[in-house]
DNA sequence: CGGATTCTTGAAGATTTTCAATGGGGGTGG
DNA sequence: CCACCCCCATTGAAAATCTTCAAGAATCCG
């Protein structure tokens, strides 16, 4: 459906048996962004199966219809969720990136309802739904920062539906760039205010409800403004502070550090 | 901030010492919706410590900046999420009716990023937190319902990001319908393709990303389709098939039995 | 190096907004 | 019980934002 983009690289995945332990390390961080994890905790996350692979840009991880029996964490690479709709339109409603499991929901809602496909080459790593109901049953307090996880996603859709309704398209550019690049300085794949943002115009204008015409143009004046820089599927943003401003940019709901969003 | 509007007025609630055990029916019924739930844990539910209060129509159940240290159950009466904008300017994430925790999700994200209001006069009962994270730890496979409850909220996020970004005004508002509808028939709201439809047009225009005057234009053309009937704060489907059509309405995402979406 | 995808720009057109003014309805108070 | 008043609904006309269509340039990837 989508040609494909091979802008990173990952080097191919360790074979399970010989990396497991170390696999599973950006899923404990993210985890531990979110809640106190005991060593106990830990050991047993790290322990969980998983079985790496490699995703090419344009392929879908998930499509809408299926049952998973499992759930991806991303190791590399960025990850879109989407939905097709009538007459071939398209709205993506969130960005991944590695220490997300973008389909944990999977574990509570049996049939997907939309797809998640790799805008870059990816890689990820998958869990077993068994194994996971088996760690949270016996350690019933990670209930906790796996809920939460799925909160915080909530609420980033949240903000979405009022950037998409209310938001000329300036400041909703504006907005998913200082979204963006928050959630990448927090698992530390952004600093500087430089950071990846390897979509293409088409991506940036399924999730912002634009036309790639009109997301072309809007770049231009953002980049007539110096309020970013972007080429080489980098984003390079001068002036953190006007970039807030402009977008009408508050972090709350991204639940972050209140370093981060300095 | 807003006008009241007492469109509906529910008896006064029970005081709480007589009838706690009636009280949280709502909740059993909604999360018996969601999950297998034994009798044992149906008890330990009802048992639930609420306390019952009424709000005006306009008036916020909880605020952004909050901290709660409730859950508000909702037992009569619409509520909505929103956030405001600069400019004035406002968006509608989400509606809530009867069996809803709409501030579910404040067991885990200590501050709002976002406004709970009353539409109509709204009869809620609060449980404390302390009291549900008990519940949770005594009773710890009723996880699953509750998490599941804020994983359906979220899959209606994604659609409104869809619906908002990438559908035309008449689509999007057949959209909001079909799903007000379901959403209100699936706890025995509605029934017969006829159903309260309470919030005003500056309401609708706020869920949908429209303004009121657009919103009041569509209507007409919907009307002058014989697609819906809406007066007195009463919505009629004279021809379901036919909305859901023109909404291209798909209700997966809503997790519901398949017999409703009939 | 060659083909394909992505980016860029112009011009015309569609949808939706803004501004403004009138009419209607229901709740409150006299 | 009636009248008033405020909100809400309705409609017209003009303007803005964004889309569509189309074509050429640049960039990326194999």
């Amino acid at each position: 459906m989508q040609p494909l983009r091979h802008r990173f690289h990952p080097a191919a995945p360790e074979p399970m048996s010989t990396a497991t332990d170390q696999q599973l390390l950006p899923l404990v961080r993210k985890l531990r962004s979110l809640t106190h994890l005991s060593a106990r905790d830990e050991e047993a996350i790290l322990r969980l199966p998983a079985f790496p692979r490699l995703f090419r840009a344009g392929q879908d991880l998930v499509s809408e219809g299926d049952r998973p029996t499992q759930c991806w964490l991303i190791l590399q690479g960025w990850v879109q969720r989407y939905k097709l709709l009538g007459g071939g339109k398209r709205q993506i409603s969130a960005f991944h990136v590695a220490g997300d499991m973008a389909d944990l929901p999977s574990l509570h809602m049996p049939v997907m309802d939309h797809n998640l496909g790799a805008v870059t080459d990816v890689t990820a790593t998958s869990i077993p739904h068994e194994a996971l109901r088996e760690l949270l049953e016996r350690h019933p307090h990670l209930h906790a920062p796996f809920w939460r996880d799925t909160l915080v996603d909530a609420a980033i859709f949240r903000e979405w539906v009022a950037n998409v309704g209310r938001r000329p398209a300036y400041q909703r550019l504006a907005h998913l760039f200082c979204e963006l690049y928050l959630k990448q300085a927090a698992v530390g794949l952004a600093q500087d205010h430089r950071c990846p943002m390897p979509m293409t115009q088409m991506d940036l204008a399924d999730a912002t409800g634009l036309t790639s015409v009109h997301i072309n143009r809007t770049l231009r004046d953002m980049r007539r403004d110096k309020l970013i820089e972007l080429r080489s599927r980098m984003l390079v943003i001068p002036d953190w502070a006007r970039l807030v401003e402009a977008a009408e940019f508050n972090p709350t709901y991204l639940q972050l550090d209140a370093r981060l969003a300095a």
